[in-house]
RNA sequence: GGACGGUUAGCUCAGUGGUAGAGCACUUCUUUGACGUAGAAGGGGUCGCAGGUUCAAAUCCUGCACCGUCCACCA
């Protein structure tokens, strides 16, 4: 015993964590009773891993011990994330950046050779860091996104959706980023506000507002209210000419109750194919639709003299022009709006009409709200099922093709004007399939089955499904849970987890959001490094409420590293001091050990103190039971129970009782704070067991062994 | 324009009706046989503002202010 150093070793961690990947108690086959799993959120494998990762691993890891030492057979499932778009605009700026080609110079083939070299590696890193972070998930059940399992779990999907009416093909208005070329869905849009010149312009009678005077050549449509007075005298339907960017064109007056007669002059004209509300309007009044802007955001002919430049450019000629034709009213310096650009990595969002395959979401509306209405999905916390409820309520169709090529290629083939839609190619030749992609939440949302070995009936799928929690941060509320709802709800009938618990976003120290695509992110694994993963894991875990964000600190890290050195030195003392206490083994035939009643008082109080932590991490309070775990280990057992031991081992007549009382506090400590500590707990464990303290039973009351 | 969250000690946050709490930081002391990554003691807050309910409000109600987030087709 008096070989235990001063000070706790923290590099020993990757030994420890050896020591349990070997024993194979992360893998479930190797575990009885009843089934606990968690599908881990797969990484990105864009990055390394943030801070943002570590407190998931840790959350889900506390999940994972408690069960596994409450005796469930408990399934943490791993894996990564291709994430098609963020992983192709990630090597698209790379190749840019260093060769400055784009990934059309390269062509399709060549070009994912690229991502997946890279998507490798990062892959590696990552599974390394997350092993660092202590979580104890099952790596022979390891999955990807991308892989071969997983593409046939999403071909099977989209075939099946396909075939009930669910998936169709059609020409709506999409987001188009002119800079990565491809569409994204609503919820990848991020508005940003901007302030910018809004020009007031003559149109015939009229003056109308704009900020985009560069999308305006095709305007013929004036919009008004229908009962707005001012303008009571123009009919619906009627005919004006009016004298325009380039010259003459005909107007038609529509009157529409979604103009705003507050709103600038209360008339607008309208561009139907590069403005979604504009769109609708059109499509109510059965309007015509041109397209004025391609897809690189170049004018077309429609432009008449400006046609073939890009809109940038265009813009401040097309102001002079108007001017010089006496159509400019005035300009609003600083006006504020919101532009759109795509949130993963992208550009500037231009409206385009485009032919794209989208999921029709309005018969899936019903179960999605029902299943957490009824109760049988709990969001933790419980303010995110309104925001949920409210989101279903404004869902639109989902826009699910990309023009990327990194990710799962839409499984239908085309040849003389016919579709094919299935899991393989049709066997007869001349087909060719659609060279879109699959939005990468397509697959994510297949998840907690596609992992399990859907479309087949596996024993995995049996047993795990539904998977009991899904812990995530509440910014992929819509992008991922719901839609693994929706999934589930559509291809199992089942709900895909019982309860969702969202954890904050941990900020940086000025309360940054950090993101992949900021590149303001920490390296979780240089804290490790200065103070050890148990450090890191109680700091993370700490006043970390579900759904509130955290700003990490250094000095809170440091706190928690001073603690796991607490626990290892008062381990060191109890252990140092009962060398000569029997072995339960041979206790016993004279041997027992009479408990002094205030030794007894004090394991009446951890009793009570071991059903405390129990409720409070079946209520998934992490925070306060990790607080609790740790003052009543420094400020009621370091600085009382063992002080006040010390003149009881003094004393021959009380020696045993302290002795037992102090080894029974100590190992019931061990075990409620293992999900916590992993390490430092594990590695005092090992200095007198030989069986895993992973595997030991979760204390229960009367049952203390 | 809607909705939600926050506003408590220098900092980060707990605390949902009954004499203000924790961690870190700060002050003083302890030269140490478990640990100085420690121990003991201590200072520090009119709990955002204004009303109201109550014997009693940080805690419930109303309004306001500021910060933050989400949602929404203001051309």
């Amino acid at each position: 015993m008096q070989g235990i150093p001063k000070t706790y070793d923290q590099s020993q961690e990757p030994n420890v964590y050896k020591l349990w990947e070997s024993s194979g108690y992360f893998n479930p086959d190797n575990l009885t009773g009843k089934p606990f799993t968690i599908m881990m959120p797969p990484p990105n494998v864009t990055g390394d891993l943030h801070v943002g990762h570590a407190l998931f691993l840790t959350l889900q890891d506390i999940m994972i011990r408690f069960g596994r030492m409450r005796g469930r057979k408990t399934l943490w499932l791993p894996g990564t994330d291709h994430a098609a778009i963020a992983t192709q605009s990630k090597i698209e700026a790379d190749l840019y950046k260093q060769e400055g080609k784009t990934r059309f110079n390269l062509g399709r083939e060549e070009f994912l050779k690229r991502v997946e070299v890279y998507a490798q590696t990062k892959h590696d890193n990552i599974v390394r860091q997350i092993r660092r972070m202590g979580a104890s998930c099952d790596w022979s059940r390891e999955a990807f996104t991308l892989d071969e399992q997983r593409s046939l779990a999403v071909r099977t999907a989209f075939k099946k959706m396909y075939d009930a009416g669910l998936i169709y093909r059609g020409k709506r208005i999409v987001n188009w980023d002119s800079k990565l070329k491809t569409t994204v869905s609503d919820d990848e849009v991020e508005w940003k506000d901007e302030t910018a010149s809004f020009y007031y312009l003559r149109y015939g009678p009229f003056v109308i507002g704009t900020a985009r005077p560069e999308t305006k050549f095709g305007d013929k449509y004036v919009v008004m209210h229908p009962k707005d007075k001012r303008y009571k005298n123009y009919k619906h339907g009627q005919k004006l000419e009016v004298e325009w960017i380039n010259g003459k064109v005909t107007a038609t007056v529509i009157k529409d109750e979604t103009v705003d007669p507050e709103f600038g002059t209360g008339v607008m004209t309208i561009t139907p194919w590069h403005d979604a509300a504009d769109f609708e309007i059109a499509q109510r009044h059965n309007l015509d639709f041109e397209q004025i802007i391609d897809d690189r955001g170049v004018l077309l002919p429609i432009a008449g003299e400006f046609a073939n430049q890009h809109i940038k450019k265009a813009r401040p000629l097309i102001v002079e022009k108007l001017k010089a034709k006496g159509l400019l009213e005035k300009i609003d310096e600083s006006y504020s709006h919101r532009v759109a650009t795509n949130s993963r990595g992208g550009g500037l969002i231009e409206p385009q009409i485009k032919e794209q395959w989208f999921v029709d979401v309005t018969t899936l509306k019903e179960p999605m709200l029902k299943t957490v209405k009824s109760g049988k999905i709990k969001i933790i916390p419980k303010r995110f099922e309104k925001i949920y409820f409210h989101w279903i309520d404004n869902l639109r169709d989902w826009c699910i093709s990309r023009q990327i090529w990194y990710g799962h290629q839409i499984p239908v083939w085309y040849k003389d004007g016919k579709t094919f839609c299935d899991t393989k190619p049709p066997a007869e030749p001349g087909w060719v399939q659609d060279p879109d992609t699959l939005d990468t939440w397509f697959s994510s949302g297949l998840w907690t089955f596609s992992t399990l070995g859907w479309p087949q009936e596996t024993t995995d799928l049996k047993t795990f499904h539904p998977t009991d929690v899904l812990e995530t941060g509440y910014d992929i509320l819509f992008f991922w849970v719901a839609r693994m709802i929706l999934m589930s709800e559509f291809l199992l009938d089942d709900i895909p987890f019982r309860t969702v618990y969202l954890h904050g976003l941990i900020r940086d120290k000025d309360r940054q959001k950090m993101s992949k695509t900021k590149g303001n992110v920490i390296d979780p694994l240089g804290i490790i490094d200065t103070y050890g993963t148990d450090a890191l894991r109680m700091g993370l875990i700490v006043g970390n409420l579900p759904g509130n964000d955290l700003p990490l600190s250094e000095d809170k890290v440091r706190g928690y590293r001073n603690f796991a050195n607490k626990v290892w030195n008062a381990a060191r003392f109890v252990l140092q001091n009962i060398i000569d206490l029997p072995s339960p083994s041979r206790r016993g035939a004279g041997g027992e050990v009479v408990m002094t009643s205030e030794d007894k008082k004090i394991l009446r109080d951890l009793d009570k103190f071991t059903s405390e932590i129990t409720k409070k991490l079946e209520k998934f309070d992490f925070a306060h039971a990790a607080e609790d775990l740790y003052h009543y280990f420094w400020h009621t057992f370091a600085d009382k129970i063992i002080e006040e031991s010390k003149p009881k081992l003094a004393d021959p007549k009380k020696r045993a009782s302290a002795q037992l009382m102090l080894t029974t506090m100590l190992e019931t400590q061990l075990k409620l704070l293992h999900p916590f500590m992993p390490f430092v707990t594990e590695a005092i464990w090992q200095l007198t067991h030989k069986d895993l303290l992973m595997i030991q039973s979760w204390p229960t009351k009367g049952k203390r062994k």
